[in-house]
DNA sequence: CTGGTGACGTTCGATTTTGAGCATATCCGT
DNA sequence: ACGGATATGCTCAAAATCGAACGTCACCAG
């Protein structure tokens, strides 16, 4: 029994059944009940199960379109994986960044900062992870934007924004005033910054200019945006990666 | 059947018939009502059930009159008819001060401001009043402690409170230091003071002092309460209200 | 008000599951 | 065949889950 063969059982369990239990996989595939963890861990790295006490239940089920399509999922997964375990990381607003929660699951002793009120409380519910809010006023978005003196107490080790606008020439740019001036906060902290960037949002140039591109540490985005606008950026010094 | 699996029954029934029973549950399930009971007590503190005496309701069932039984959702609605509409007030954290925003669902323009998460949250999903948040660290139960300054800039008409210990002697009381130096720093602002509180916090002193009783606007209890030490806060200019 | 019935919280122990480490087995390119 | 990398099985301590028992408390009928 390959490796391969049980993970497409499984997968097919989880999808026709909804839930599958470690022993009755063990027996059935006939192999020892570490093998059945091992692999259920897998999938839960690739984003198809997520593992509860006894066996394993599939993510998102129906919420998705699936894994292979599913554009803002690999670009979290792709995100934390940069994420070192005992660190502190700063998470800005953004449907993409919220995307890392879920894949910092794993991690050992985070100190998660944030100002997006979504991410706060999907990274409380996890339990796992000391959890730091910045405080203002709640926009509709979820991001909370307030007095600018907070960020000056803060230290982390890597900042995580999502980009509206990015291209070489530039610079990192926003469309809002708020966002813009959070960010621009944020890059005044000596820390690492990865930038995760929809394909759409390289072609895109906001009105308000956050950094210049060279500043960028990692830009994260998805593999269909493979044009010359990344290998630009990839020229000033930004490690580009295709999730 | 896995822990995930009586979750996930118990939601469902929860949403469709909207009660539950502890011994209906553990038959059909076919675990015991100790199980159940932990169950349910997960569920409680993920904020999707409200445990009563013999099972569960759903939480946030705001519009319902709801049983006799329902304390938290007594308090929490006679606490919500003391907030005018367009006005500004501040939600601490707790259990009884959580009930209370499904009840601001029909006030008009409400500026509510919070140091807690899951207040937080689920006024946002209402989306119809103005919120800010306070910055800090999220501890375990949702509430947010920080820098004490940021309650400097705020200005509220309206401050809620839940109360751990209370009595006319010892006045207001806590058992733990974030929650009580937060609430010390609400006394000063010049706002209306309302303390939501069980009918076990009136017969428990905590170690530290926030304020005295006679600074209380309102009191809301339950009416399982009424007795001398209530008499004695009413003598003191509290006015007393038993939902 | 009062007693009885059932539910509750707590505690304990039994059982199951887990994670980690280690030894063995299998696969694969040379 | 050989050597390295990977996969698998196994053991064991720790953690999570579950059931049962017991004293206390809430609810309800009279």
């Amino acid at each position: 029994m390959l490796k391969i063969e049980r993970h497409q059982f499984i997968t097919q369990q989880l999808a026709n059944v909804g839930v599958v239990r470690v022993t009755e996989l063990a027996e059935v595939l006939n192999v020892n009940p570490g093998t059945i963890r091992r692999d259920l861990i897998e999938l839960e790295d690739q984003g198809i199960a997520r593992r509860v006490h006894g066996g394993a239940m599939p993510r998102g089920s129906a919420l998705r379109p699936g894994p292979a399509s599913d554009l803002a999922g690999r670009i979290g997964q792709a995100a934390a994986g940069f994420i070192p375990d005992r660190s502190v990381v700063f998470l800005g607003p953004g449907t993409l960044t919220s995307e890392v929660v879920p894949f910092l699951h794993r991690h050992e002793h985070l100190t998660v900062i944030t100002n997006a009120l979504n991410i706060a409380w999907s990274t409380a519910q996890q339990k796992r992870h000391t959890l730091h809010i910045l405080g203002g006023q709640v926009h509709a978005d979820g991001g909370i934007y307030g007095d600018a003196e907070t960020l000056r107490h803060v230290r982390v080790e890597w900042v995580v924004l999502e980009a509206r606008g990015l291209d070489a020439a530039r610079g990192l740019t926003h469309d809002e005033r708020d966002p813009a001036d959070m960010a621009r906060g944020l890059f005044n902290l000596t820390a690492q910054v990865m930038v995760l960037a929809a394909p759409q949002a390289l072609e895109h140039a906001g009105a308000l200019f956050i950094a210049p591109a060279s500043t960028l540490d990692i830009l994260v985005t998805g593999r269909e945006a493979d044009n010359p606008p990344l290998w630009d950026l990839s020229e000033l010094g930004v490690r580009i990666v295709l999730a």
